[in-house]
DNA sequence: ACTCCTCAGTTTGCATGCAATTCTAGCCAT
DNA sequence: ATGGCTAGAATTGCATGCAAACTGAGGAGT
């Protein structure tokens, strides 16, 4: 199950996977703006291959949600409409929710402490204010969970959820009070999972993802949407 | 949300979509077993069609769990080891309990009379003993109250998820005692829908869904996971 | 002026060709 | 006989060609 270290990374990649990943990437951070047309004979000149291996990345980011295919007229990056996000940080709530249980029952002490190192490194973001620094580590605490649950299904959907929440997290402008409510949730969570008690941090984590989507929602209506060329 | 049903069918389907769905089905169906090599120039001739749209369904196929990628030596029929089944079978158990308390909110009566009317046929399917029969009603029923729960995220997670585990009913060999116990909960699944009840319904989709994943695994044990050529 | 039509340019969807990799079988050495 | 090596066949990964679909600019008709 955890493959993290292997013996011989030497593999090459396919062509494919590396334009989806490449791809995945622009899109997560924003670079290719919702509503963008990607043209295939643009993208194959900038990546540097040709349009086979593309277009097959082009479905598998329309299975994940990130791009829309159009018959006959390509694909565009899809629109964050605040529903779908809704509804994708609701599914989520429940998968770390059942993340968090079973972590509590097969995490080992040193995957606990794993993420209580990288609670830390939180904090100390916090502390400095560095926002950024703070998402990445919120980002990997969540990640760990979940991957800790031992429940590689669980993971796996959860990560394709995932690519398509981080997108909207240029709108984090979340008040100061908010963030730090946000770490002192965080704090009870791994004390949960230290304590190994299920109840609650079943019970943390939903609260903290519920949380999560009132502030990104309220975020949402504030800022109206704004359009891609 | 619901395109159910639209104005004009008349869209001819790409290729490559058809191809996915084709061998979806046929995998799902069991009639490509899990093991079995995909050479693309053999199945290109069943199909009738060129390998571009071909490959493009074994990439979407992978992402869903149902093919492996071989580098340079192409698709497996994945297999539907134990595991697996179980976390699969866990993860749709908290989508599915998320489901109903959704549904519980905000499906409408006449959906639920839809879902009530599906739960009758399955009555009747179960009082005749026909099993293929209560399956597509049961599979029908759980779908509706995914569906029902108005989020299109959720519904299409589990969908994935779902295509998975059909693959495993061949061996729903479930003793007359686990039947007759898994239409009693629907009925209480269905009263608690039509009462709006929602911690209820969550407590019983969860356990329902626990009660398959153990009788599920009991019968993987017994079964020795045939192997594929 | 407005609408509808036409036709060239562009772009996608699919088929096919070519090189690289893997597989198979047979041979040689031990 | 067994194990390893090698040449040929088969198969995949990617690039490219071609026809169909879309776009949109310009002109005819009202």
């Amino acid at each position: 199950m955890d493959k993290g270290q292997d013996i011989a990374p030497i593999a090459r990649r396919p062509l494919h996977e590396e334009a989806t990943d490449r791809l995945r990437d622009l899109i997560v951070q924003g670079r290719l703006a919702p509503g963008t047309r990607l043209n295939e004979r643009l993208l194959t000149a900038q990546l540097g291959l040709s349009r086979t291996p593309l277009r097959e990345a082009f479905k598998l980011l329309a299975a994940e949600g990130l791009v829309e295919l159009l018959p006959n007229r390509g694909a565009i990056v899809s629109q964050m409409d605040p529903v779908r996000l809704a509804e994708t940080l609701a599914v989520m709530g429940a998968l770390e929710s059942l993340a968090g249980e079973f972590a509590c029952l097969n995490a080992t002490d040193g995957q606990i402490n794993e993420i209580r190192s990288l609670h830390f490194e939180m904090l100390a973001n916090h502390a400095r204010g560095d926002l950024a620094g703070y998402f990445k580590f919120n980002q990997a605490i969540h990640l760990k969970i979940v991957k800790y649950s031992g429940n590689a299904v669980l993971y796996n959907t959860y990560l394709q959820l995932n690519a398509n929440v981080r997108r909207a997290r240029y709108m984090a402008n979340l008040s100061q009070e908010r963030w730090d409510a946000a770490v002192r949730e965080h704090g009870e969570i791994l004390a949960a999972l230290g304590a190994r008690d299920v109840p609650r941090i079943k019970a943390l984590l939903s609260d903290h993802l519920a949380q999560k989507l009132s502030s990104v929602l309220a975020e949402l209506r504030a800022t109206p949407a704004r359009q891609a060329a």
